[in-house]
DNA sequence: AAAAAAG
């Protein structure tokens, strides 16, 4: 089967051609028939099977037959997140360069007005987030009453994002007389829900999970206490030839301070995470993407759809509460046929998450066992501590400290090189004016090396530092 | 348990 097989126009197949590819993927070749013959749509499938393309191809033909008319779209691509918005923005406009396309794009966190100018104009094809299409809308300056094609991209997130209101109320003010496709990776019972009352006899489509069976992504478990978390990632980002990382953290405080804290570290780091203004997001991201900075650690507002090219190495620093969240998060690696590594920590308080995980991926994760030569003494890592302990020792709190303190202190001691290099002492009356819980495992005794790495249990005795929240808590009757 | 999305 090849792209020309499908009755898309000369122009698209062009811009198919030039983009390099030439077979669909499987959900390509099954649904753009359907899209072409305008038949309401529902298709299983996770980011990382093609799907984007799926829509946007047949689309491009579909729309290019029309004309377009002011704040009339003719069409409205709905995605869960600003980042997956612009992806599929992106993929409009490369597909759609052989073609007289108008697009704008709506989303949050931006000024409104380029996108309220662009409404004026005439657009063939929104994309949009929910909030901001209702902004818009709300302020009259969108009529959906000539939409007559409808996609709803990452369903089940959006379910989770609490937008199902949105989307119906959305959908009311679309023509009925309209297609409508409805992206998935689950079929949630809301989700059904949503597809009884919205699609008209859609076609159903089910493409396999492409992280699970991605063989490109070797995958290991790192069995770690939460104190020895950082550590272990400095170790892995040090000694397992990482070229660049995205690292994974459950929630968006632990983000910053991991961030700050490699940062301190000497490494190229930076940060995503939804609490960030939209240009920041939007500049992390672009650091990361030309390799600015090799180190990129994420809430999951990255895990989904995030393309970024080879990407040597995903970390789950924290276990992902969510099976299906491990598998968006893992699949930023091993893309586009290249190698990749994926560490998740688990920590004995995962047992049960990653158990999930295993189930849902239905392979035995490996522990991850370093060497022997590694858990004596590694190399660099010698040399490294020392510094460290001479540097960090200071810092070392004598006893327990108010546990809040406000979370940001600006991190501007990015160091813009190669990730090993310890950096500079500098800065030390800054960070001690910081009654903060950034560096929980600096407090580590430097003669308790690797090997209590793995050990099962937390002894007080080790809790001289702040105490992590989430042992506190579970150390609660 | 969190994150995300309008501001």
């Amino acid at each position: 089967m090849k792209f020309a097989d499908l009755g898309l126009s000369d122009e698209l197949l062009q811009s198919v051609k030039a983009a390099g590819y030439e077979e669909p993927t499987p959900i390509q070749a099954e649904a753009i028939p359907q899209i072409q013959m305008m038949k309401d749509l529902i298709a299983i499938a996770q980011t990382g099977t093609g799907k984007t393309a799926s829509f946007v191809l047949p689309m491009i033909d579909i729309l290019a037959a029309g004309r377009r008319r002011a704040r009339m779209p003719r069409s409205l691509i709905l995605a869960p997140t600003r980042e997956l918005a612009m992806q599929v923005a992106e993929n409009f406009e490369n597909y759609g360069k052989n073609h007289d396309l108008k697009m704008a794009l709506l989303i949050g966190g931006v000024q409104m007005g380029e996108q309220v100018k662009a409404l004026d104009d005439g657009v063939d094809v929104l994309i949009a987030t929910p909030g901001r299409l209702m902004d818009l809308f709300e302020r009259g300056k969108i009529l959906l009453t000539g939409c007559e094609l409808l996609v709803i991209d990452e369903a089940d997130r959006m379910l989770d994002m609490g937008f199902i209101p949105d989307i119906e109320f959305i959908c009311e003010k679309l023509p009925t007389n309209r297609q409508t496709l409805l992206f998935s990776a689950t079929m949630p019972g809301p989700i059904k829900k949503l597809a009884d009352k919205f699609l008209t006899n859609p076609k159903l489509i089910e493409v396999a999970r492409p992280a699970t069976a991605n063989i490109n992504i070797a995958q290991h478990k790192v069995h770690v206490t939460p104190r020895k978390k950082r550590e272990m990632l400095r170790y892995l980002l040090k000694n397992d030839n990482v070229q660049n990382a995205i690292v994974f953290a459950n929630r968006k405080t632990t983000v910053r301070e991991l961030s700050k804290s490699l940062k301190q570290h000497g490494f190229a780091s930076g940060e995503i995470h939804g609490d960030m203004d939209q240009s920041s997001r939007m500049a992390e991201l672009d650091l990361f993407r030309k390799n600015e900075i090799n180190i990129l650690v994420a809430s999951d507002v990255a895990a989904r759809g995030l393309d970024v090219k080879g990407v040597s190495h995903v970390f789950n620093f924290d276990t992902p509460w969510h099976p299906d969240d491990y598998v968006h998060r893992i699949g930023r690696t091993g893309r586009a046929g290249a190698k990749g590594r994926a560490f998740t920590f688990v920590t004995d308080a995962d047992a049960e998450a990653i158990a999930n995980v295993e189930k849902l991926t239905g392979i035995k994760i490996p522990p991850y066992e370093m060497s022997d030569g590694d858990s004596k003494k590694p190399v660099r890592k010698a040399e490294d501590d020392a510094d460290k302990s001479a540097e960090d020792k200071p810092e070392k709190p004598k006893r327990s400290r108010r546990k809040a303190a406000p979370a940001e202190e600006p991190a501007n001691e990015t160091v813009h090189e190669e990730a090993p290099q310890r950096k500079s002492r500098r800065k030390p009356s800054a960070r001690n004016a910081e009654p903060k819980t950034s560096e929980p495992d600096v407090a580590e005794p430097q003669s308790a090396p690797r090997k209590t790495e793995r050990s099962e249990s937390v002894k007080p005795d080790d809790w001289n530092g702040p105490v992590p929240e989430f042992l506190a808590i579970s150390a609660l009757p």
